[in-house]
DNA sequence: TTGTACGCGTTATCAC
DNA sequence: GTGATAACGCGTACAA
């Protein structure tokens, strides 16, 4: 930089104030003559001044950072609550801070270090990698979404009621049976609960039906091979009969969608589908598809209202600790398309 | 905060060294002996001192932030471009504070103003609301990505040959009349070799051809009705003809896929489709769709790349800024696909 | 190899 | 309503 940055001093010799008058200027005019006021905004423009929030925060310790941990943008599911936390910003002026997650535990430590270093008042995390014990210990307001959250605030989506809507509706379409194709994923992660939710429908209303849990591979071409040979193993086992079938997600119900239509032509009425997430691509299939939709602007203003909370307390003189991390639940929302009757 | 910061000042006391030594231990560690390293390092954990980069800001003016602008996350388009944009974090150490603008012109620029104030070293811009111009007056290093870009230094997908390699390959699939749809998008746009690049192949080769600009309507519905309106203003202009059509992106080589399929039941061979952005659709679409990739993780890293370079300028003595604004193009993949032959 | 003294730009605490 | 002065935590000549 060939001139130097105008400073409060430099404002206060073209004026004949004090800096502290200057500093009032910006934090309490209202203590300022009306006059006065006027005159250090003129001179404002006319020495081109430029605020400088890294001093500011030296001075008074509010960074107005938030750090947000995110796996990856790949997902729409992740890419749209990255958009709407990003929002906030115009409801609570918090700046952000983003680390894509890469998995590597200690990779994230390092983003957690740096963001710390950053003095961010508060942290967003929707990466799975670290546990929320080991989160707690950064002694900082901290919200987890949709993730292992025992020692965390958190906000989730009703997985188990998300579990219930989709088999209830597979069930009125009265399928004879009735299959929910998933990873086999940790009971302490919330997405365990549409497992949970689709076994207690069945057993509670006696519908036969059978829970795949299986790894269907990281690659598109490895999900879309392995949803395939389930295809064939399922029409073999239950031909004749009504299949209802609900899927993990959304991705996962268009691959098995194409691979039906592909081979009939059509969704016959043996095959009633329904995904989760209400991503593009269930609108945006051959056939629109049924799916559980997650409220995702609710899911990521409840978070910052619970960030927020927390680092108010934190700023206030003697902040009390809350006695328990707050968990929140956000009901989904069945979305009838055509998969479905 | 109940209990104060651990600063220099403590680990010098503790140590009996001067922050100056302790400063040395983080910045030229080989200044010192190793015996007094280790005595600095025990310190470190005996204190539990956590590194606060907000007074080494204001210190040495280095922030390593980087601001980034960007229209929206609903475009896999834009959430992939900001995926590799952070994650070059891992190459370059810069933190990334990211605005979704919001089409606000106003709004903006308080981003802008914003980002400004916390002394970010550089911008990257993805939002086409403010002007090239105006951009290039916050007098900073700045890089542009896939928008106007006359007074900055920008990083764009070669769109022309984009437009040149979708229409060569309808060509090559002996179409009789070749029709690429687009909206009504400014000169001055990148995007807009698309339709150059199409229309100099098919006068070039003097190929039968229509030029569709309009702009489609703004949410799904919208356009998926005006697709298929269009469709049958084709097939009823053209018909017993095989045509070839080249769709500006691929969610819309998706919709008139779908509506074509709807209605035949396949693809027929009158009709050859390709779409434009290897987003996932055009994978996942009931027949996986031919379409032009744009190398987003290279044009991410160039933009990096170009900015650090801006940026390390800046750094120096006496910083000679760029004649000329720099102007990198990307050649975007042909993406050979079943819609195609 | 280590220390002294000051600067970075703002806010907070008194005093007037 | 306004001003002097001391923080905030770290980097960096310059000196030793």
């Amino acid at each position: 930089m060939a001139k130097k940055n105008i400073t409060f001093n430099d404002i206060a010799k073209y004026t004949n104030f004090s800096k502290t008058t200057i500093s009032r200027y910006f934090n309490n005019p209202d203590s300022l003559t009306l006059e006065n006021q006027q005159k250090i905004a003129d001179a404002l423009v006319a020495l081109d001044y430029k605020e400088n929030k890294v001093a500011r925060i030296l001075a008074n310790g509010k960074t107005e950072f938030v750090g947000i941990i995110i796996p990856n943008l790949y997902l729409h599911y992740y890419s749209q609550m990255l958009n709407q936390l990003l929002s906030t910003y115009e409801t609570y002026g918090y700046k952000f801070l983003v680390f894509v997650g890469n998995g590597k535990e200690e990779t994230e430590r390092q983003y957690i270090q740096e963001l710390l270093a950053y003095k961010i008042e508060g942290m967003i995390i929707l990466s799975h990698t670290i546990s929320s014990k080991e989160l707690a210990e950064c002694n900082l307001p901290i919200v987890t979404i949709e993730r292992e959250d025992k020692h965390t605030c958190s906000v989730n989506t009703d997985n188990y009621m998300g579990g219930v809507q989709a088999t209830s509706l597979l069930y009125k379409n009265n399928c004879d049976i009735l299959i929910h194709i998933n990873a086999d994923i940790a009971p302490d992660v919330p997405a365990y609960g549409r497992i949970q939710g689709f076994l207690d429908i069945c057993q509670e209303r006696n519908i036969a039906h059978e829970l795949i849990l299986k790894n269907l591979g990281n690659t598109y071409q490895e999900t879309s091979r392995t949803i395939g040979q389930l295809l064939e193993s399922i029409e073999k086992k239950y031909p004749n009969q009504k299949k209802g079938i609900f899927m993990s997600n959304d991705t996962h119900a268009n691959i098995l969608l194409n691979l039906i239509i592909r081979k009939y032509g059509t969704l016959p009425d043996s095959y009633r589908i329904i995904g989760f997430d209400d991503s593009p691509i269930s609108r945006d299939a051959i056939i629109p598809t049924s799916t559980i939709g997650q409220q995702i602007e609710k899911i990521a203003g409840e978070a910052m209202e619970l960030l927020v909370m927390q680092m108010n307390e934190q700023k206030k003189r003697k902040p009390s600790p809350l006695p328990a991390p707050i968990h929140k639940i956000i009901t989904p929302v069945l979305v009838r398309r055509d998969t479905t009757e």
